[in-house]
RNA sequence: GCCGGGGUGGCGAAAUGGCAGACGCAACGGACUUAAAAUCCGUCGGGCAUCCCCCGUGUGGGUUCGAGUCCCACCCCCGGCACCA
């Protein structure tokens, strides 16, 4: 297959740029701005397709902008902290440090053989003491501002990680790393506070006009921010040891308060014990036991158990009926969300209603649509709608009625507005090695100290031991563990647990503004100039992890006033996935197609060009080794269509436009439109494909010109260097080369995208379609903009619209200009 | 169940309410060749009486001179969330 010489090309031109720093960062010019970034990798080892496909997107967008003259930030990092590193280490005894310095070598050269335009000198790696020295002193400023802290929790733990997990990090029960399950431990551990974020993380997702719809909803429901009202409910009698003469619930429908027929608590509430402890209630004991069974066996299985509940005994007062109700302890109550009790009313709430059912409990129905006189009594009315049958709020509409029922008890501490999320505090700490130590100490005598900013990095000492044997390694190592207290000098102990590596990658985008500071993470006035990111392009895969985190660290460095933004990713497009068999490359299927044998095949332009146009790079994309083939054949066409042609070129003048030929113009003004709708197709959806077919098309008809009809050598150079220079975003290798064959001496990656001629633009010609009754039965050839007589009268003598309304009435014409004329006939 | 995104040739995909299927892949026919590969030219939604006409963008309705595109109802697929009160 190897039709044009990729191999030596690629490397000749890959050498070109990093020697002359073409893609180097300028912050001088009055350009505008505009930062791309993709999301930084694991260093793993290996590049898979979907980085490809990633690293090639935002590659484009930055070559095509650089053309555009912005200045351009383009650059590219390591997360390089983390669990391979070291279950490697376990492994093969490799220390992660070497492994992974490896690995970023490897994946480094991977990159520069793909020709992405990275600027290198503002590569990071979190894993160096110079990157995470910068966690460490966030760490410190956000402890300051009173945003970490440390709790004993019931947490996440990953048996196989040997660590744990946040909540978002233990996906549907299992570790979003390694996917086994996790296991709840009750251990001490260090919180970052983002629920103080919660109201503005959930507010600014509107501001984000560049995002998905899809991320953002992701996001909210994560955030699960609900609006409702806590209400209590009188005790009809004391419950011994119970702290309270009340139950409080949380709901967002105080209006149907009139229809709680009974209280439901979760089987973990407090009450619960308090009963059981007072009273011997045989058939609750048994029903808590089944609980913790099912409990045990559904831990973190997702689906809808079967309503189960046993009566407690006891009744509380419905505050708005002033009717005793029934409290029951149930298996569908969550305690882990509002106060673990709720109202039941079973003719409003689905779940209520079930359990009604099951025990035979009174449906009062309290809400009746709008638009009816009367409630629907069939089933389980949902919706709001009108107040009834209750006291104080019947005929109320919903929304007043919560406010009424607020208004009524606020007085007597009986019930308020409340707001209740579902995120939880962000549990940073991991008990293991490669990570950025925690800067704390616990001294004898003053207890928990952070550490003195100047005494940082607290560096994570090399001579470790990897035994995989539980534990963080670092406790191991006595020189690292004992220090003196920073406060009073007493003796003191260091803090094992390493950080989650997500807060390595919440804010690297910002180091990349100013990479190589040593005095603070980055100057407030290049994260000024640069920030927020422009253009961020990633997997959908971190929705409510890193995009999640990054945001919430935005926020924090604004208000510590590092920073004038509230958001950190203007625009975001969330790629598909590669797959290949409609299915995600992975080796246990055995589908894993490795970019490094497609670049020896059939070289990077020939990757790039396929992936680019195989879907639009929002889409899934399937992978096509005919797809690729085709994909190589476009490019050698245009390489030997410009070899054929080199000779008569090479030593032609500056082109004079006064004279063309209508041939000349014809190809000319094919030019100018693809010109324009490659430029488009790029800026407006990243829709790729759509300009390279574009292209593709160009070349077809340019080299049907070149055979067929006389175009003059002037006019021929100049179609090859805009040409050249529209692939080349896409083709970077091989559009220098002929760039460079063409007998130019700059480089084409440094030109300016072409200017539009808008002289030879428009067509003068056009064809309108005839349609009669809406069906197309004639076209016609007209010069453009003539007037509608003027077309209607060759519309009407066209022998075949003749033929078709023959014998009808013609009751309307329409014409749209210069594209359609429809005639109605009966 | 709820939320989001989709259903267009054999396949990947295009189409500001105005000629459905651009571009590519596969397939088929032809040229070149001793032959093959590569390359080039052509055909390529279905039906059919093959320069004609009819049907055709998940299904059924509607709006419109005109609907893949807008509205209503429904079916199916993918992704996310899932007893969140």
């Amino acid at each position: 297959m190897g039709l044009y010489p990729f191999e030596t090309i690629e490397k000749k031109w890959q050498a070109t740029w990093k020697e002359k720093k073409v893609f180097k960062t300028e912050e001088e010019k009055g350009n505008k701005k505009i930062f791309i970034l993709e999301m930084f990798p694991y260093p793993s080892g290996n590049l898979h397709m979907g980085h490809v496909r990633n690293y090639t997107i935002g590659d484009v967008v930055a070559r095509y902008h650089r053309m555009k003259s912005y200045n351009v930030l383009h650059p590219m990092g390591w997360d390089a902290f983390g669990m391979p590193a070291e279950n490697a280490a376990i492994k093969y005894g490799v220390h992660p440090y070497e492994w992974t310095v490896k690995n970023i070598e490897n994946m480094k050269r991977q990159l520069n053989s793909l020709g992405i335009s990275y600027d290198w000198d503002r590569e990071v790696a979190t894993c160096f003491p110079d990157y995470y020295k910068w966690n460490q002193w966030l760490f410190l400023q956000f402890y300051k501002k009173g945003l970490v802290y440390k709790k004993k929790s019931k947490v996440n733990w990953c048996p196989e990680c040997k660590t744990v997990l946040a909540n978002e990090q233990a996906e549907e029960g299992r570790c979003w790393r390694c996917k086994s399950e996790v296991e709840l431990k009750e251990l001490e551990q260090w919180f970052f506070k983002i629920t103080d974020y919660s109201d503005e993380l959930v507010k600014d997702l509107d501001i984000l006009r560049g995002w998905p719809q899809k991320v953002k909803v992701m996001q909210r429901n994560w955030i699960g921010l609900s609006e409702g009202v806590m209400i209590k409910f009188k005790l009809s009698e004391k419950v011994e040891g119970y702290k309270d003469d009340f139950i409080e619930v949380f709901t967002t429908r105080s209006d149907t308060l009139g229809g709680a027929t009974f209280m439901v608590v979760s089987a973990e509430h407090p009450i619960v014990k308090n009963i059981l402890d007072s009273k011997n209630n045989e058939e609750l004991i048994e029903f808590l036991k089944d609980y913790e069974k099912e409990k045990i066996q559904n831990r973190f299985t997702v689906g809808v158990n079967d309503k189960k509940g046993v009566s407690l005994g006891i009744t509380v007062v419905n505050p708005l009926t002033n009717e005793d109700i029934q409290v029951f302890a149930s298996n569908y109550v969550l305690m882990s969300y509002g106060t673990g009790a709720v109202m039941g009313v079973p003719a409003h709430d689905a779940r209520d209603f079930d359990f009604a059912k099951e025990k035979n409990l009174p449906i009062k129905y309290v809400i009746k649509p709008e638009d009816k006189d009367t409630c629907d009594e069939s089933s389980v009315y949902e919706d709001e709608g009108i107040v009834v049958n209750s006291p104080h709020i019947s005929g109320l509409k919903s929304s007043d009625a919560k406010k009424k029922i607020v208004e009524m008890f606020q007085e007597e501490k009986i019930a308020k507005f409340t707001k209740q999320i579902r995120l939880r505090d962000w549990l940073i700490s991991r008990q293991r090695y490669w990570g950025t130590p925690i800067p704390i100490v616990y001294c004898e005598k003053c207890g928990i100290v952070p550490l003195n900013e100047n005494d940082l990095p607290v560096i994570l000492p090399t001579n470790v031991e990897f035994t995989g044997t539980g534990g963080s390694p670092l406790s191991n190592i006595d020189e690292f563990v004992n220090v003196k207290c920073p406060i009073c000098g007493s003796n003191a102990k260091r803090e094992t647990d390493t950080m989650d590596t997500f807060v390595d990658s919440s804010w690297y985008y910002l180091r990349f503004c100013d990479p190589k500071n040593e005095t603070e993470p980055f100057s407030k006035d290049k994260a000024k100039y640069w920030m927020s990111v422009d253009q961020y392009i990633g997997g959908v895969e971190h929705a409510v992890l890193h995009l999640l985190y990054s945001r919430f660290f935005v926020k924090v460095l604004r208000d510590l006033g590092f920073l004038e933004i509230d958001e950190p990713f203007s625009n975001l497009l969330t790629q598909g996935m590669v797959l290949k068999d409609g299915e995600k490359m992975s080796k246990s299927k055995g589908n894993v197609i490795d970019p490094e044998e497609i670049l020896a095949t059939y070289g990077a332009d020939t990757a790039r060009l396929f992936i680019l146009f195989a879907a639009p790079p929002e889409k899934d994309l399937e992978w096509s080794e005919q797809g690729v083939e085709g994909a190589h054949r476009f490019l050698s066409r245009v390489w030997r269509l410009f070899h054929d042609n080199i000779d008569i070129i090479k030593d032609t003048k500056a082109l004079v436009l006064d004279d063309l030929t209508k041939d000349e113009v014809d190809i000319y003004k094919k030019l100018n439109k693809t010109l324009l709708k490659a430029g488009n197709d790029i800026e407006d959806k990243f829709h790729f494909n759509t300009s390279i077919a574009a292209l593709m098309e160009f070349t077809n008809e340019f080299s049907f010109s070149l055979r067929n009809k006389k175009i003059r050598p002037e006019l021929v150079k100049k179609i090859f260097e805009t040409f050249t220079i529209i692939l080349s975003v896409f083709a970077p290798h091989m559009c220098e080369e002929i760039w460079s064959e063409m007998g130019n001496n700059d480089l084409i990656s440094s030109q300016n995208w072409p200017e539009v001629d808008t002289n030879y633009l428009e067509d003068d010609i056009c064809v309108i379609a005839i349609q009669i009754n809406g069906k197309l039965r004639d076209k016609i050839m007209v010069e453009k903009d003539q007037t509608e007589d003027v077309i209607e009268d060759m519309v009407m003598s066209s022998l075949r619209v003749k033929k078709f309304i023959e014998g009808k009435d013609v009751l309307k014409k329409i014409y749209v200009k210069n594209k359609i004329f429809n005639i109605v006939v009966k």
